[in-house]
DNA sequence: TGTACATCAGTGAACGCGCGTTCACTGATGTAC
DNA sequence: TGTACATCAGTGAACGCGCGTTCACTGATGTAC
């Protein structure tokens, strides 16, 4: 089953919606304008999805693996301690601040998430879910006790403290709530 | 110099402002039902605010400083670790998770706010900050080390954490989130 | 090899709707004399 | 005390615009014979 035409138009709309919701958020990101960037117009849009919550629903998996794979890239070869460590410096860099298009569509999503439809809010908590367990592990390799539940904690600390460095940005106190919780949360891992 | 009728139609635009931006963020809430909900009709709201973004900067400072009223009710006369434990919990707890309109504008409006005007972001950045400076003279009361940091932090994780819950809500990750943001919270303060 | 036909991804114009903002007007209130 | 006038908060209809969605149509591609 080679990737027929209509697969490439698919993937250039998830790629189009990726980039602006992540830069944009739901409803700052219209179809017409996601198709734009794809190379089409608005009208081939509902050949590929049912309706704009299905796109949201698709783009924001596709969108949060994406970023999971960015941040394991950029761990690289470390583990345990090391690794968690290395994947908070990057989630919570100037660079990723700055370039919203392509990191996590958490910051610019989450808080319109909670008013969006159920098909948009199970696609983010089975990811969440992914993205703690994967955290959970790496502190359990580094012996932490309550893993899970430090993971949590740490993935809410990496999404709020990008987000309210976003919200103030251009300001000294942007800077500042990267690197306190980038500090808080190397002052939290054992060794 | 009495409060006349006018001050008066103003509060209760801002009352009505603020409930709905609590709920529904920036975007969801429009002029018109802001103007409804204070029980006029929209033609009247430019005698009081010269424009959306003037009313959401206003209110998002009234509605910042009630959350930060109502915190402090909440840790009563409590002081040092104790004080920021009960502000915490109140913060972290199931009922501000599922009684948005009362409560922290941030977890709704911050995503978007990265988008929005210089007048929004600078009241945003204005807040935050006597909120970190509050929390910091509590911590370092408690005799915690590099405490404006650390609050930095402890505002990202539970602005972070209430969001994430919020996005998530009715699944039982939800609760799970703020368990964990509490706990984690905890273990950090001195004592 | 060539012709006729079916399929269907994508176009482009249109739809009804809600938005932020404007504006001519109303009617209650206060001041001037 | 009573009358004329100015003020101005609030009304309600209208504006231009962008939105999500629909739909008749196009034109390239593949299949049948």
């Amino acid at each position: 089953m080679n990737a027929t035409k209509k697969d490439d138009s698919r993937r250039r709309i998830l790629n189009s919606a990726g980039s602006l919701l992540r830069e944009r958020g739901i409803s700052g990101t219209s179809v017409a304008e996601v198709m734009g960037g794809a190379g089409m117009t608005v009208g081939g849009f509902y050949a590929h999805f049912s309706s704009k919550e299905a796109l949201v629903a698709e783009t924001l998996r596709d969108a949060l693996r994406q970023s999971r794979a960015r941040l394991a890239a950029a761990a690289g070869r470390k583990s345990g301690a090391e690794r968690v460590k290395a994947m908070s410096r990057a989630y919570l860099s100037r660079t990723h601040r700055d370039s919203p298009e392509t990191g996590c569509p958490l910051p610019a999503t989450a808080g319109e998430a909670a008013r969006a439809d159920a098909a948009v809010r199970a696609v983010l908590a089975g990811e969440l879910d992914v993205m703690a367990a994967g955290l959970a592990q790496q502190l359990a390799e580094a012996g932490a006790p309550a893993s899970r539940s430090e993971a949590l904690a740490l993935a809410s600390t990496m999404v709020g403290g990008l987000t309210l460095a976003r919200a103030v940005k251009g300001m000294p106190l942007s800077d500042e709530i990267l690197k306190a919780c980038r500090d808080h949360i190397e002052r939290g891992l054992p060794g």
